[in-house]
DNA sequence: TGCCAGGCCCTCTTTAGGGCCTT
């Protein structure tokens, strides 16, 4: 049984899923095994200009999106990748409501299941100096890989980062870093609470 | 016209407030 594991990234117009921004671009990396075996990256057309600060922030310029596909000929390819994969994004709520938000606009009613690598992280790397993914990817000593604020660049990097915690789990814990449900049981628990959970887990 | 997110997390908490993260 070989659990499949998509780490995804949007790039959008603004943080507000619900207030009408939309992704402008999405990244994602299938892992296997702990190797990345499929890609998926794609601009988005929002219909409308982006804002200075959105072609500053993530380079994506409007002239990029002027050719770019719609969500319509987008979602429909990104939901087969995904298929019944479990989904990780770094602050996974902002993934997740976006990706819900574009599906929801062209009728579909697929959910998938997200785990959230900045949770984990919180966790996992209590003294990090802070939580974002640019410092985590330093702190855990995970290669940089393309520009910061790419869809793709950010998917490979946070899954980089996903691995690194999972190698973390099994050389520290001993624990089996292939159940999603050990993972969602570790988001959930307090941070304060973290550590000793996972001794409990070792232990068992 | 003017407004402009939301979930998680901690604490000087729970009848609340503010920082952290994502674009």
């Amino acid at each position: 049984m070989h659990q499949r594991t998509i780490v995804i990234d949007f790039e959008t117009t603004g943080l507000s899923a619900r207030g009408g921004d939309r992704a402008i671009e999405v990244g994602a990396v299938a892992l296997v095994n702990g190797t990345v075996v499929d890609r998926f990256q794609s601009l988005l057309n929002p219909g409308f200009r982006v804002s200075a600060f959105i072609e500053n922030y993530t380079g994506i310029s409007n002239a990029m999106l002027a050719d770019a596909p719609g969500s319509r000929q987008v979602m429909p390819r990104l939901r087969d990748f995904i298929g019944d994969a479990v989904l990780v994004a770094h602050n996974a709520s902002f993934d997740q409501g976006f990706l819900q938000a574009e599906y929801q606009r062209l009728g579909l009613r697929d959910s998938h299941p997200f785990i959230c690598s900045m949770r984990v992280a919180r966790r996992l790397y209590p003294d990090a100096p802070n939580h974002r993914l640019g410092t985590l990817v330093e702190y855990a000593r995970v290669p940089v890989c393309g520009q910061f604020h790419r869809a793709l660049a950010d998917a490979e990097m946070t899954a980089c980062l996903w691995l690194a915690m999972l190698a973390q789990l099994a050389d520290r814990y001993r624990i089996d870093p292939a159940s999603p449900a050990l993972l969602r049981k570790l988001q959930a628990v307090k941070i304060s609470r973290a550590e000793a959970y996972l001794r409990e887990v070792a232990a068992q």
